[in-house]
DNA sequence: GTATGTGAAGTAATTCACAGCT
DNA sequence: AGCTGTGAATTACTTCACATAC
């Protein structure tokens, strides 16, 4: 293996790998192909140990992947012996949702504020988190150390947001709001658009046959 | 402009563009440049010509497209005259949320039925749509002629939701469950894995420098 | 002069195909 | 014999650059 730029698409399907080879070890499988590993996520073999191939030689030449100690690297790897702390501003319907889903702590991620602008809001409880004003954000991001950030507002409240976050030193945003955020380089943005994957698949059903996507 | 396979991502940017200049009119702006459409969104000029050419010659020569003009055409490629008939399946925390979604009616998007397993659940209004049981979907969607199906339930529970969809006649589904779908070769899938989403970018903040995304 | 439309060049990701290890 | 690891080939997408139209 040489030193090599890991496609961001290679790092999001070493997740599944890992979620497929845990279910494996539940059920006690010793060994896996890459051709398995790859069937039901509808994966080329290639394709999966191109990926693993970023990150050393983990296979057994003519006898695949042990398990065991597949889950082991990929877990290494992926950071998930590693916990951080995180925000949600806006507790909308959304936010709420969000502060509701129990798949936080398993991804070692411990939500220990929320923030909203709305008056009514503030001083409430949610899943056992007080929701914040939104003006007290910075102090609380940098007491608290947190680091990543889930912005659950409307898109025009949703630049200002960022820039608070940055700016206290939140370096990981997963964003809602529909529309570019600006942010510093070294700060690592995902967008989740609710509103464009519904649109991108009512543009499929207006075009039915017309396009192969 | 000839018959080209046009990119999904393109696709996805043609959404953006119509938004973009859907304001720009609303401020009366009569004219815009490739260049103007791309910035704020961060994309080059050329990315931008380049996608509204895959469906023709929008643009003036030297001048830039005419704002009114470009936006009546992208909404006719988008399909944003039509309008379809939604169903979601699973009525916890995400699916509430999503039915609480202002957006549908903006994308032309009719939510008209929600299923869900619990006992519990079934009968009560949400949204002003009555929560039934999983077991009637497949006649309701049939007489409803719901052809967007929306799956927010648990991962195990959701090949099946699929199957059911997709022989009642629903040709794209919105996934929220982490897991891959098999679903027959024409209809039309886009996954939204939160988790998985989440896993990314605590990879990022656990390896800070070290990776170059 | 200015900005489009588009081949050509460049970059990135996937898939192929096979040498080499067990 | 079987399956990995990886360069080479392919495919997909983006960016460049310029001839063309207004």
């Amino acid at each position: 293996m040489s030193i090599k730029k890991i496609p961001e698409t290679t790092i999001s399907r070493l997740f599944l790998y890992l979620r497929k080879v845990t279910e494996l070890s539940k059920l006690s499988m010793k060994r896996v192909s890459s051709a398995e590993l790859g069937e039901s996520l509808h994966l080329g073999a290639a394709q999966v140990r191109k990926d693993l191939g970023y990150f050393g030689h983990f296979g057994v030449s003519g006898a695949g992947y042990v398990v065991q100690e597949l889950k082991e690297k990929l877990s290494k790897i992926l950071g998930k012996d590693k916990t951080f702390n995180v925000a949600i501003v806006g507790t909308g319907n959304l936010g709420t949702a969000l502060l509701a889903y129990s798949g936080f702590k398993k991804q070692g991620l411990n939500l220990v504020a929320a923030f909203d602008t709305d008056v009514n809001k503030i001083g409430k409880q949610l899943q056992g988190v007080e929701i914040k004003a939104v003006s007290h954000m910075k102090d609380i991001i940098k007491e608290k150390k947190i680091s990543l950030g889930i912005i659950a507002v409307p898109a025009k409240g949703a630049q200002d947001v960022a820039d608070i976050l940055t700016n206290a030193g939140v370096k990981c945003i997963l964003n809602f709001a529909p529309r570019y955020l600006n942010v510093p380089e070294e700060v690592k943005v995902r967008n989740v658009d609710l509103s464009r994957e519904l649109e991108i698949l009512s543009y499929f059903l207006g075009n039915g046959k017309k396009v192969k996507l």
